[in-house]
DNA sequence: CTGAAAGCGCTTACAG
DNA sequence: CTGAAAGCGCTTACAG
């Protein structure tokens, strides 16, 4: 039919005999039409096999029905899942997503700034910090365009009074690693990700407070930083069965981490849980596949994907109570092999 | 300063006190524009803070540099691994990238429609097959607007003349199932995709090729659906691991179900490679810790990305060589601790 | 309920 | 090398 061109609202217009304002209306206000037209144009549209261009449209209304989400990996399935909720609830507000990965894929500030003020992104999730100075331009942006909403943690202070949604990561911290205690670990370490990472700052602190609650030291060199990733994980966890005081348990920031530690020390030749325990962070899905199946603080990544997402869609509709703080969602100790009782 | 709306082309024409048109010039063709002029103009640029709007310039240009990636599951490191290779390759070409996971985003063939028609996108890169109809709608529009360019498999016959990059799969397949048999075994089974999904078919067709050629038969239900997930991987092993003919090596369409597969024959008691020797696909950063480290066929996946997206970057400038069929990628066999050596 | 008209912010022949 | 003007395809007060 149409092959040279695609059907504009004109072709409609004509065809059914009424303006183009008319055929707007129909398609965005059917009911301030009256039926006969409604039908006319109706049949017109499918006539013509029209569909609105929806660049002109973004134009004209001065939005795109797209928002970013800045994550630290694509890769990691516990943000695969939290993309997966995002995506749900994407759909079902009429949203596109397009998404940033910060650990592969820089993007400047200057590329940042460009997009806020290009207005190609109606708003922006942030799963992972950027660079200081990104987030100043955030924080200076939000009255004006853009709204931003925080998903699964803290990710600067400046960012602090940003509306959020994630599980209470101090607690969970916490709870894995009394876990740790209440089985007789005393000599228990921590693996993060970079100091310079505030991803992971907040179970960092939990694990500080639960063990000083405890009375129980932690020797220097026990807090280390893994990158978040299997590699780092493993010389981290070398490093730590190197140590003068060789931990017993290893509780890791998150589960990527945690198969990277359970490798290199069966790789050494010893057990898990046998002579160190091991619990991880997030519940990905490859936490029960692990040898031994591994205990760890399960996220629910997809419900945090979903409310995170929800929650822009109402900053953007600019409804007062969304910009209210954080939104906290529950987390759960999963307990399974990878961690053994010490008698001592 | 412009707190209450963004500098406009018409802000810096008139503050150079130039016409738009000028300006416009000066952003896109700089060397058509008098050193004098173009100074001015740089100098009301920066003044102004002006950025020009993307959605007025995609509206008018016909075209919004964002290309869409459907793709089976974001969730699955293989394909993770893809995407980043295409995502450093559409940042190098200007493009943003939006995706479609036919496994939890159920895109239906309206949306593929509408999306094509509606200049939503300028092109789509193919890690999935969609449905038959879906494919037909692909098929008959390519001559027209949006060119589709397709990654790792063969898609649907429809699609067959489509540019694509992808490994040999046959031969990789083949390879796999002949180390096998070189190291002695004679029963070995297979956990594929679906059936209806065209995305482990070469694969299947690979192992059953080696197989026939050592005359070694293929018992009923030796090929089996593991769904490409952990969990239906799972269910299949259980099912091999009761055959009246046990296989004494499985060999598995992707790593994420050989690692269910090992993970359910160690829960049965048996030993992996002792009892059943594993050789899984893709070669995911989870393959070397696995327990035992997992003999696979790696995929340059990240090459793989990079290669669809400048090829797709082609067909949408429309280079000619760009239609070209398929472009074939080196893969490799990746021996590690999976499979034992059976003297029979 | 409907239409004529303005305008969103750019780009690009066209004329000079 | 530069400017005046048309136009991309819509939406939306405004008037009737």
């Amino acid at each position: 039919m149409n092959n040279v061109r695609d059907a504009s609202i004109k072709d409609v217009a004509r065809l059914a005999g009424v303006s183009i304002a008319t055929v707007s209306r129909c398609m965005n206000f059917p009911e301030k039409v009256s039926e006969k037209t409604r039908l006319k144009v109706q049949a017109a549209i499918y006539n013509t096999g029209y569909s609105p261009n929806t660049l002109a449209q973004s134009f004209r209304r001065g939005h795109t029905n797209i928002i970013m989400v800045v994550l630290p990996s694509v890769g990691d399935p516990f943000f695969s899942a939290v993309m997966r909720g995002i995506r749900v609830a994407a759909r079902a507000k009429g949203y596109s997503v397009i998404f940033e990965d910060t650990q592969f894929n820089k993007m400047t500030d200057d590329d940042l700034g460009t997009m806020l003020v290009s207005n190609q992104i109606d708003g922006i999730i942030l799963l992972a910090s950027i660079s200081p100075f990104g987030n100043e331009i955030l924080s200076s942006n939000s009255k004006r365009s853009v709204p931003v909403v925080i998903g699964c943690e803290t990710v600067s202070p400046e960012l602090a009074d940003f509306p959020s949604v994630h599980i209470d990561n101090i607690s969970a911290a916490k709870e894995a690693t009394n876990y740790l205690i209440s089985q007789g670990h005393e000599r228990i370490a921590m693996i993060c990700g970079q100091a310079s990472s505030l991803l992971t700052k907040d179970r960092e602190y939990g694990y500080r407070v639960a063990m000083k609650k405890a009375k129980l030291p932690i020797e220097d060199g026990w807090i280390i930083d893994g990158d978040l990733t299997i590699l780092g994980a493993r010389t981290a966890t070398r490093n730590l069965m190197n140590h003068v005081y060789r931990p017993t348990a290893i509780f890791c920031a998150n589960d990527e981490m945690a198969i990277g530690c359970i490798h290199e020390i069966k790789a050494a030749g010893l057990q898990v849980p046998g002579d160190i325990s091991i619990v991880g962070f997030d519940d990905i899905r490859y936490a029960e596949v692990t040898a031994p199946p591994l205990t760890t603080i399960s996220q629910p990544a997809e419900e945090i994907g979903e409310r995170v997402m929800y929650r822009l869609s109402r900053c953007i509709d600019a409804e007062d109570d969304a910009t209210l703080g954080p939104e906290i969602v529950p987390h759960k100790l999963v307990i399974r092999q990878s961690v053994a009782k010490r008698v001592s």
